[in-house]
DNA sequence: ATCAAGTAGATTGTCTGACAATCCATGATG
DNA sequence: CATCATGGATTGTCAGACAATCTACTTGAT
């Protein structure tokens, strides 16, 4: 059956879109995505866009209960408090490893000055950099459990990312010292200086998420 | 096989089944795991059996390339070493985060009682002692971090422990310094004590799995 | 006899359509 | 006004089928 798209619809191209518009926040959060709904829009049947669904919640892009619809969840202060301790533990291990090995990954360093040149919307470069981090780093189980925790990380950021948090020369300034602490084979050095750059990412999201700050969020639910 | 006639043969059932017979080395490591065999044995559909497949891909209690069978994973010295690695890591964070809360899970103290009555085969209840660590601890995504690297740790003991490694005594006793000092509420102390506890055990691992005299593996049993 | 090419088998990847089970909202009824 | 039955909606699960890909073997030529 030719459908509008091209030659195979598979599963990984309907996870690669619905990511999209998830980190998009075209689907708001608290937003229902139905199985069905998906599959009518994707023009396939129900179990594929099911198979595609469940990857999401796997990588905590969408959460789900029993017999519910999923839906993209809001991360709460308590969530991204959890989510970035948890990053912090394991990028900081992931900086260590790479300064045992005394190499920066080349994506890191790419993002890095993409990063420097795109200092109006430099989010997507900010989650380049770290992600290079992780995926060029030795270990792959360890690369696999940094990958895990990205995809809430991304998705917290761009909940609150649009608030101009951070300005891009304070951010790039310390990729950099994490990257010479790297290069200069220091694992303890890059590992604090990871732990300190993401404990900073931490609170100047939960600033944003707290009442005190005026013009957050419009009405009570 | 011994399961038959249930209505409802969910993927969760033959999740399970895999997985004892994965980690009882009733399947051997490189053994093939066709879709169709599993299909077959549990009488149900390849789609329902790819489903339980690819669960233990993800729980790397199976690997799979592209258009292969899976096959049960043969963990070398490398992968004991990558495996044991992230485990501490995690781990020393979970031992931590229990010391803040001044709490010890309740299963933990079970299984620590119990691995004491049974001191010939004490690896299901040091499996279990840390497990119930991962899982009483405050953060949920600590605990799924921690859950995903304890299915290949306990498939690496599984491939290892039966040469009696360590006797049931020095792993008690590491245990409970490790729940003591979560009580008292000393989270470097207990990060330090599960850090070495971890790295003990996959040095005995590793030992067993060194060529050091006999070259070519004959595994008559 | 050795090597290359073609072919047959096996296995996975993917899809379709359907039925059963469960949850939520609505409306009827005491 | 509260409680319960009913309807719709959604997920959970399944069986069967076809296409794509890899492997191993047979066949043929050098």
């Amino acid at each position: 059956m030719s459908l509008s798209g091209s030659t195979t619809a598979r599963p990984s191209v309907i996870y690669d879109a619905l990511r999209a518009a998830i980190l998009s926040q075209s689907q708001r959060p608290g937003q229902a995505v139905t199985e069905s709904a998906v599959a009518l829009a994707f023009g396939v049947s129900r179990p594929t866009a099911k198979i595609a669904i469940e990857q999401l919640v796997a990588d905590g892009l969408l959460h789900r209960e029993p017999n519910a619809a999923a839906r993209v969840p809001t991360l709460g202060p308590d969530d991204i408090r959890d989510v970035f301790d948890n990053r912090a533990i394991v990028e900081s291990a992931v900086s260590a490893a790479l300064a045992r090995t005394g190499a920066v990954p080349p994506a890191a360093v790419a993002a890095q000055r993409e990063l420097l040149r795109h200092p109006g919307d430099f989010a997507p470069f900010d989650i380049a950099f770290h992600r290079a981090l992780g995926a060029g780093q030795p270990s792959p189980r360890l690369a696999r459990l940094h990958a895990l925790l990205m995809g809430e990380v991304e998705l917290g950021i761009g909940q609150v990312h649009a608030h101009h948090l951070l300005d891009a020369a304070t951010v790039a300034a310390q990729h950099q010292g994490i990257l010479d602490a790297i290069i200069a084979g220091d694992p303890a050095l890059a590992a604090r200086l990871t732990r300190d750059h993401i404990d900073g990412a931490r609170d100047a999201l939960l600033i944003h998420l707290t009442p005190s700050h005026d013009s957050t969020a419009h009405g009570d639910d």
